[in-house]
DNA sequence: GAGTGGTCTAGACCACCGC
DNA sequence: CGGTGGTCTAGACCACTCT
């Protein structure tokens, strides 16, 4: 059975280009090999560069591959599960292996933000940034924004800004009594900065979490975490991560 | 003497364009609206063609813009929020009004799916397939697998196929006690199948969501669901949907 | 400096939609 | 039919990394 006969609307190129590509990485690849160069591919499948590129941006979009300008296109590594939300509804922690505090500044957040905290523009507001590490490898970055009425007793603390500072916001919000939490998942393109931390280009396909703290009856904190989309699959309230993972053209036979 | 001081390191035009259109979009577009097409925005920026598709694609990546083949580019609405998971632990419903059941046949499973099944590769096991209508509109798709054994009184049930077959093994799983379930999200691309229910075209941003139904011990179903990522943001565990929205390219000022 | 992927151009033709 | 977005080409130059 297989594919052949007639096809009354042929399939582009680039897409029919993307299936053989993605079976022989299945078959004569195997995890960091680093494939040909894109002049040279393009050469042996007889098309334009452009169009073998396309073939390859979906691949990378799908964590079949990782290209790094200068260095070569690599066979990636399957996609690794990320805990998100670890079954209960907690606060962020100061300590924690995965997240690292990187720095807090006090700043008026974008409109969005605002609108989502219900806070007046020109309420003193924490932003907490924050990184996230697994597997060595640096996944995702986070804004955490803290209305400073969330967190009144930290004028006490010397640091205004930096890590220790970081630490400090987080530390006081456990002191809250949380009554809630929401959490939503969709598709963004990487921010430039974000994408440096990320060590990806801007524009890089990321996926959003923005979680929702509630406490006091009022949104007590809002989270923006930034998600590498290409080598992470987000995993919901389980100890460990499902095995499967997207098989984007196969199909049961 | 004219300067070239003022971008250090240049940012490539199509990022710079996709920032002026977003702003555009912003101020002087309301939802729904058609853009001028391709040829003549990009003759109105000056550059090729080529260059303003790269913008367009982030912007529609981002779920600002709505393009057509043979229609044109439309200004999109706001991502709905979808609810995925209603906050507890549950099986899918066989009367649900966002699903609707399409057909059920049984076939063997992708290898990946029987891994996570842990089944034996000749095991029986039903394919139900539903499509997610949110908004008048098919957000989603999914293939739900059911060993056989997890639904034995199903053979009593006359329909060997179809949407009533599909509604029949939807109403045994509730005969099971759920011991618990897992969910992952991750980002992939749209097989032709699911491009074709979804509107989209085949390679379409799509979030899959897999989830792991446990009972009796053992994996009692597996769902892997794909949603349109230009128009969806996922939400879980709670009633509304948060309001703010990813907001790519804008800072706290 | 050599080699890689990233950006950009100026064309061309095709598939689809609505009139 | 004319107009739209989708695909494809054959070049060019740039930014980056490694040696």
């Amino acid at each position: 059975m297989g594919t052949t006969q007639l096809e009354a609307v042929p399939e582009p190129k680039y897409w029919h280009l993307k299936t053989v590509l993605s079976e022989a990485l299945d078959s004569e690849f195997s995890v960091g090999e680093i494939l040909p160069n894109e002049r040279d591919l393009a050469a042996r499948f007889g098309v334009a560069r452009a169009t073998l590129r396309q073939a390859l941006e979906q691949l990378e979009l799908e964590g079949r591959l990782q290209r790094r300008r200068g260095v070569g296109t690599t066979v990636a590594p399957p996609r690794v599960g990320v805990a998100v939300g670890a079954g209960q509804q907690t606060w962020p922690e100061a300590e924690d292996d995965a997240w690292q505090p990187v720095d807090c500044v006090q700043a008026a957040p974008p409109a969005a933000v605002s609108a989502a905290l219900e806070t007046a523009s020109g309420e003193p507001l924490h932003t907490v940034r924050r990184i996230r590490t697994s597997h060595g490898q640096h996944v995702a970055t986070e804004l955490l924004y803290v209305p400073a009425v969330s967190v009144p007793d930290l004028s006490a603390i010397d640091a205004p800004s930096g890590a220790a500072r970081a630490r400090a916001v987080l530390r006081e919000l456990q002191h809250l009594t949380l009554e809630g939490q929401d959490r939503a998942v969709e598709l963004g393109s990487a921010r430039a900065d974000d994408a440096r931390e990320l060590d990806r280009l801007p524009g890089a396909p990321v996926l959003v979490v923005t979680t929702r703290y509630f406490a006091a009856g009022r949104t007590a904190a809002l989270s923006v975490a930034t998600y590498r989309a290409d080598t992470c699959r987000l995993t919901f309230g389980d100890p460990a991560g499902v095995e499967i993972h997207h098989d984007s053209e196969r199909q049961a036979s």
